[in-house]
DNA sequence: GATAACATTTACCAATCGGTCAAAAATACA
DNA sequence: TGTATTTTTGACCGATTGGTAAATGTTATC
């Protein structure tokens, strides 16, 4: 009963080389999370939801993460790079048209791909985004500034409508994750066969279109 | 204690004209619910926030509406026809460019001036739109449909690039709100002046380039 | 196969959830 | 004013919430 390696936190070890079962479990838990907070919000999830959504007990899950907050911080924390996986592409080496297609590309891939990823950061923001604020106020916006820093430059050699740069940025985020967030719309909106079928082709046609014309040098005032 | 009328409802009643009191409260509740569900989701709000938020007790509240349904459904009824106003201002008789330019301002004022419901209607659809999901289907679904044709129409007679409509709505829609339900982003990543003094401005100018340019119909394939 | 560390379960909290009830207080109306 | 009705309240309910304690079962390692 000597204090000897007792006294540290019964939790899973966080100083100390994972376990297979560790990593296996903990992946586990932060798929069914991802699942269970993309689709009732963090507020609206329970954790017995995301334990039964894994396949194992309450107590067991929460010997894997401290709780309801340890469990998202993590997820965001992961999701963050793939989620901004697609504008670190963005290269200023690139024709600048070309550079925004392939971008739009990417953003609606994301949002084929990864619907509840989307989905997560979305209801996060819509509520204040309390648990991101840290996340977007630093790694992303400098990453965001050297891109418009790259747009503004393209604009200032003529190879792209003038226009602020931000809201371009803004522009292309909202058209493309709303094909991700707004799904149970489309859903209901678009004719079956289109939804089923050709929706994301039918947006990428249509916002090629939007972005590459509207953009285009010339047509700056 | 002979049933003369006491078998009714108790509950505020239902076919009886409504008291003063009755209307004031329940407008006090649907605004202190607004703002709650807008905050935390419907499944993150609880009921004593709201009968907080307006002021009353619980049980008071509860004389008002029979339950978290109730209020959600009240404040969606209500809240639909505000909504889509300025869909239904989308006049086919105007000039296309000029009438699509109308109708993004007109959203972005709805963005501005209404984040709340904004914010409420996506929350609902990021979840599936459990609660929306019939008035989408029937009442707004006509709605869309009638002004697609009147895209289309313009489109066939070249006044407009040929695009798909649905898509073009969406992308309205996206661009515009995006500016209510991300706010918290927008907060976060702008610049702090040009967040306090002109997003909307911004906005406005940007996504009338974006569109107006990018919708000309020479720009057509 | 002993043993120490890891993993899981059962039983259980206190707090909060949506909602009810009956009685009291305020109001409207004669 | 008296009285019927409407409104408000405090006390309370069973269910669910996030989370814990302690005992039990399982692994890896020697």
């Amino acid at each position: 009963m000597l204090g000897t390696s007792e006294t540290m936190k019964p939790r899973a070890q966080s100083t100390r080389r994972k376990t297979r079962i560790q990593r296996e479990n903990r992946e586990r838990i932060l798929e069914a999370a991802l699942d269970v907070f993309s689709s009732y919000g963090f507020r609206g999830a329970t954790v017995d939801q995301i334990a039964i959504a894994a396949g194992m007990s309450k107590p067991n899950l929460l010997y894997y993460f401290s709780g309801k907050e340890d469990m998202l911080q993590g997820l965001l924390d992961r999701l963050l790079d793939i989620w901004l996986a697609p504008l670190r592409k963005f290269d200023d080496r690139g024709e600048p048209l070309t550079e925004i297609r392939n971008y739009i590309k990417r953003k609606l891939d994301m949002a084929r791909d990864y619907p509840r990823e989307s989905r997560l950061f979305a209801s996060e923001i819509l509520q204040g985004a309390p648990h991101l604020k840290e996340l977007l106020g630093a790694e992303i916006k400098q990453l965001i500034d050297s891109k418009v820093d790259v747009i503004q430059k393209w604009m200032d050699q003529g190879k792209l409508a003038r226009c602020n740069p931000y809201h371009l940025l803004f522009s292309i985020w909202s058209t493309t994750q709303h094909y991700a967030d707004f799904d149970a719309q489309l859903k209901v909106l678009l004719p079956a066969e289109r939804y089923n079928d050709s929706r994301f082709e039918d947006a990428e046609q249509y916002l090629d279109l939007l972005f590459v014309q509207g953009l285009k040098p010339e047509n700056s005032k």
